[in-house]
DNA sequence: TTTGTTATTGATAACCAATATCATTAAATT
DNA sequence: AATTTAATGATATTGGTTATCAATAACAAA
């Protein structure tokens, strides 16, 4: 059913995927176009090869701002982030918080999403 | 210190205080702007005016989708999405997310955002 | 290796939600 | 009624993202 799409191996494939599979500040595609400009990638291409590393699994969106920010852990787990510096974190998620789905309205949950917004101890 | 702005009762304010205050459905800008069409009234305004009520706290903002949508519920609590036919409802929160709080982390929490997503009783 | 097929690329136009600008209008105050 | 100035409506602009398309390059076949 859900067979993965081929993916040439592209340079530019490998270049994007270089550059945000290690990361943990959860970049937008301009920062990684950035990063990756004296490379001459275009930024069309960037949106393009994050978009497919996201539908073949290997990335999570986080919407902030306006902005998609890529994640490489893709394993449920909630976020906090600062209003002070913008940085987002990942932190786990509670193993309870499972339990607390809303079952008894016949909602089948796919997914979670839980976010602590705040100021995070170095902005104090 | 925290003053409230004043704010004219021009024709327009009522208008879409009057369109939103009991909506459960968390509609666009633009979904407000079509329904008050009839009256003459500009799409800047409708978005001014939804930020100003946001900004006396009589509005609470949910981003889905690329998109700003309106809550008049301004208390604490969860949301419900359906990925098929894109409802919005506002749920309780669970009684003890605030004791998930990332505390140990020195993180001063000012906001919590917990998203149920998934494929709600009608769509099934 | 050469050829052929076609996904991918880079440049850029287009899209769309949201905001800024600005002359005009109309609340609120005097 | 006159004055002040916030608010309005039309619209230009912004900024993130996607669509378009001719050229290129990855992969397969010969």
């Amino acid at each position: 059913m859900s067979t993965k799409k081929l993916r040439r191996y592209t340079k530019q494939r490998r270049l994007v995927h270089d550059a945000i599979i290690n990361r943990t500040d959860h970049p937008t595609a301009k920062e990684i176009f950035n990063e990756l400009k004296p490379s001459g990638i275009g930024i069309a291409t960037v949106y393009r090869q994050l978009a497919a590393m996201v539908e073949d699994g290997i990335l999570a969106t986080v919407d902030y701002d306006s902005e998609t920010r890529y994640d490489p852990l893709t394993s449920p787990h909630a976020h906090i982030v600062c209003s002070v510096c913008n940085r987002i974190s990942d932190i786990e998620l509670p193993r309870d918080v499972n339990d607390l789905a809303p079952e008894n309205l016949g909602f089948e949950v796919n997914e979670i999403e839980l976010t602590w917004k705040g100021i995070c101890n170095n902005c104090q």
